[in-house]
DNA sequence: CTGTTTTCTTAACAATTGTTATTTTATCCC
DNA sequence: GGGATAAAATAACAATTGTTAAGAAAACAG
């Protein structure tokens, strides 16, 4: 079963959200979790002005700062969306309650953690085995649907490079 | 309370390890989780022959693939002694049994993967925001220990370059 | 549809890292 | 301690990426 269907039970509200808008601002805390039913997000974090794209999110994903969300921490991490989205929103209380109480979510939240765990320890693998270029051809190969959807110049920070490398790298593929 | 101190209630077995010795190979299933009392490891991938080092363990570590562990696949990963080690060994049966039984090991394991997610998080964070000689400076001045400690070899691969850079970069310092 | 703004491409040059090989230094083992 | 082995430093050159700037293409708004 799909997050998606499992959390129909749980009667969220859904909001709807134009593309470049900002659903948690780096440094400040998170208070929803959010649901992603259509569109498409990003994840970045700002360095000297530039930012760079650290995740992509699709339709089905659970979007939240998971760091500030358990923690209570001011979020590192900004969530932007990229398109225009419908979102389902769970409040931090009733994720909170949820995750004490509700062993089925629990369960998934656990899961959920775990898969989160699985896809760092692959991308920051990718990082350290291959370079900017083979980096590229892997993302090509793997998610093709990605480079079809994403602007470039979010794919170049998302693979460790300038949108210049980019755009130089794929002339030269 | 330490994990150590924490641990001692299992009873556990107690093994010694002299230096470079591998305690779960690449390709293999994990069929122990084990805790550090002395001495410290890396964790390593093999790429096109050389080995390229993406943590280092020490005394009070859980050390473990959790993926193999956990979705009983292949490891992707090496674990091998650097320096002679202390190990206490649980099986993985235990292991299991324990996360499904025991409320406070349940505890401690959510809380142990919690922090391996941050800690790649953190990781991978700084691959996208700094080049090769800032990580290195970071590195210094974050884990100083970690420098004293490890051979340079190691270090350069933890840092995604050669030997001969980070040799370059020590210098230029 | 058209003008504006943003994104992408291209180019030239600088800076950094990779590669290979050699030398120096440190470590290990008998 | 001394010879063997492994690790680190150094050097020269190649390859890649970063930086800056300018122009082409695409997306957006009225």
């Amino acid at each position: 079963m799909s997050i998606l269907e499992f959390i129909t039970s749980y009667n969220l509200k859904e909001v709807n959200y134009p593309a470049k808008t900002i659903i948690l601002k780096e440094g400040s805390k998170a208070r929803y979790i959010y649901f992603l039913k259509k569109g498409c997000l990003r994840m970045w974090v700002n360095n000297n002005g530039m930012d760079i794209t650290t995740q992509f999110f699709f339709e089905g994903a659970a979007i939240a700062s998971l760091e500030s969300l358990l923690k209570d921490e001011a979020s590192d991490y900004t969530l932007e969306t990229i398109e225009a989205c419908t979102l389902l929103v769970m409040s931090k209380q009733e994720f909170l309650s949820l995750k004490n109480t509700d062993q089925a979510f629990k369960s998934w939240f656990d899961e959920m953690l775990l898969e989160r765990f699985y896809y760092y320890s692959k991308h920051l693998l990718g990082y350290l085995r291959t370079k900017p270029h083979q980096r590229y051809l892997n993302l090509l190969q793997k998610h093709p649907e990605i480079l079809q959807r994403i602007p470039q110049q979010f794919i170049a920070s998302y693979l460790g490079i300038t949108p210049v490398s980019l755009s130089r790298i794929r002339t030269r593929k």
